[in-house]
DNA sequence: CTGTTAGCGCATTCAC
DNA sequence: GTGAATGCGCTAACAG
């Protein structure tokens, strides 16, 4: 391997005191222009990088922020954090992240972070719901930006109008005609999901339609063969949906090919919407009509809320919500019942 | 925020020495049963969490990897990122992850990996042929795995068989009739984009066929916009290719927007095949013909590799290339002109 | 088996 | 403006 050049390799080449190599190299202190120079080109010759370890143990700031997601390979959360990790990294923090397995490692990896001191937190958790979780949080001691959930503690969200989404979907199949709509979403555990599911159902109630109308099938296990199956057993009800209602991911994937294997056509045979505007959705046959909402901004605000509250710029906690929008393609037509002409 | 409680409150309050308890808190060191027990009490009344840093000032060490990609919102990383950063954590290791922002920032980042001591790297380069990257890395002094990337270096790699892949794809295509196929990658700065031009080249030079039948267009902006411009471009020209080859991320979008707005119907004006296996291949209209790999067990063998190098276990340097399997679906079909029946 | 001492590499007092 | 001493929190020698 290498050897690890210090400062006072540094220095002694330089012929200053560590100090002045310190202060030479932090841009907010004392040091003569000439010192700055010679420094410099010491630092030049020899390659030196500060030791993180032993700066943050003196500053006691680490400059790295700890990010916790049930799944990083879920689409949703991958442009999210990358586009938080990118606005982090303009302001010189680096970014952990953390699968916590769907949330079977969560404590575990909170701990670590405490352990590796984290300037501050982007979370997303499994479970609103979980008190032990939860109190690991409240006393964790650092900044938290919570993703997309809603627990009783005090700090910044970023959040989705998941509510006036699901509305918005809903009231919109409603109005093609459809009367027995499926809605395929994580479970109430989370804030999206109880709060599609309360936007969904308040759209049927406005309506003047009976609760009847909607049914909600919640997952904890958001993979594509669970999904796939849950489908399949809905579409052999006797009084099986006409709408599908999904998330774009693994879930959206699950459903097509539900629907496929029951060879229903989109959409004369059953009408799908996306919650989430994925790739998938665009391109899937016939494309999707979805929701969509601006992930990039999303997780640049979250970590710009971050970094304001560390850096204490940040006063009263706040909350972001995101509005969503609904892009119709062609996936969406009126039941089979009431439509007329051909088939 | 909270009180950061310190090995000696423990020690303290258990009424030993700090020592002690750091005995006492490592597995592998001489401490009484008694000892470990009180210990142990004190530290969960506490709350201890030993500081990882003055742990790695200590050690030597920080049990944490570096990962460094051009863009964490790649499908096709995202999924690696994740099976790596899940085989880390088993082996107690926390993952850093840096979007390189297509190169820009490399040096930057590799040397924020270095201050912090990154325990060893996980590097997906952009341009496989820039020295003064390849520099840092060099003598970056830490265990590093390369993925995907082949570069002059002593080091690990886990990569894919792109060339084998390419060519199993073209001879496909020209299986069926195709004599003007268009390569849609990324540059031949870095080895996927490489060796897939190798491999598409020998399979038409091994099946007698001048190159002409070949169109390589490789991208270094792999954004879905740019590609769009490109095939449309392409498709505009009187000689338009029969079939097109793309990855199956953002550039497969772009592909088959290119296509839609040209108003081509896939497969009987053309045919598509991606390279890789993503959900949009899968779900697109119709089913799109794909290069699959185990991107799961890539990431998993790349944090295997790396593990095992840090703790010594490792001998000589290691290439291990993962194999791909051609997955036939509907998009591609004889070109137009060999096609019989209706139309 | 346990307590005492020292030092990992750096930033920061305090004198000069 | 710069150098000398001190300690961030922890683990590893060394005694006992």
């Amino acid at each position: 391997m290498k050897e690890p050049v210090k400062i006072g390799d540094v220095a002694k080449l330089a012929g200053v005191s560590s100090s002045s190599v310190s202060r030479a190299l932090n841009p907010d202190r004392y040091a003569s222009e000439e010192l700055r120079a010679r420094v410099a080109e010491a630092v030049a010759k020899l390659g030196y990088e500060p030791n993180a370890f032993a700066q943050s143990l003196r500053v006691q700031s680490s400059r790295t922020i700890g990010c916790m997601v049930s799944d990083v390979a879920n689409p949703l959360y991958a442009e999210i954090i990358g586009a938080a990790e990118a606005r982090l990294q303009e302001a010189g923090y680096l970014m952990v992240v953390a699968n916590s397995q769907s949330g079977s490692r969560e404590l575990d990896l909170l701990n670590m972070f405490r352990r590796r001191r984290m300037d501050g937190l982007l979370v997303t958790l499994d479970d609103d719901t979980r008190e032990d979780v939860l109190a690991v949080l409240k006393d964790s001691g650092v900044p938290l930006v919570l993703l997309d959930r809603d627990i009783n503690l005090s700090c910044d969200r970023v959040g989705v109008d998941h509510r006036q989404g699901a509305y918005a979907v809903v009231s919109y199949l409603l109005s093609l005609g459809h009367r027995s709509i499926l809605l395929e979403t994580p479970s109430h555990r989370v804030r999206p999901g109880r709060e599609r599911i309360a936007g969904a159902e308040a759209a049927v109630r406005d309506a003047g339609l009976p609760p009847s109308v909607l049914k909600v099938s919640d997952h904890v296990d958001l993979s594509q063969p669970h999904v796939f199956s849950d489908v399949l057993q809905e579409l052999a009800r006797p009084s099986r949906p006409t709408a599908i209602v999904t998330l774009g991911t693994a879930m959206l994937a699950g459903t097509l090919s539900a629907i496929e294997a029951n060879r229903l056509r989109i959409p004369e045979d059953i009408s799908v919407v996306s919650i989430g505007d994925t790739t998938l959705a665009q391109f899937a046959a016939p494309g999707i009509t979805a929701l969509r909402w601006d992930l990039k901004q999303l997780g640049r605000t979250a970590a710009e809320l971050l970094i304001e509250r560390i850096e204490g710029r940040a006063g009263t906690y706040r909350t972001v919500t995101f509005p969503t929008e609904l892009v119709l393609r062609r996936s969406c037509v009126p039941p089979a019942e009431l439509q007329m002409g051909a088939k």
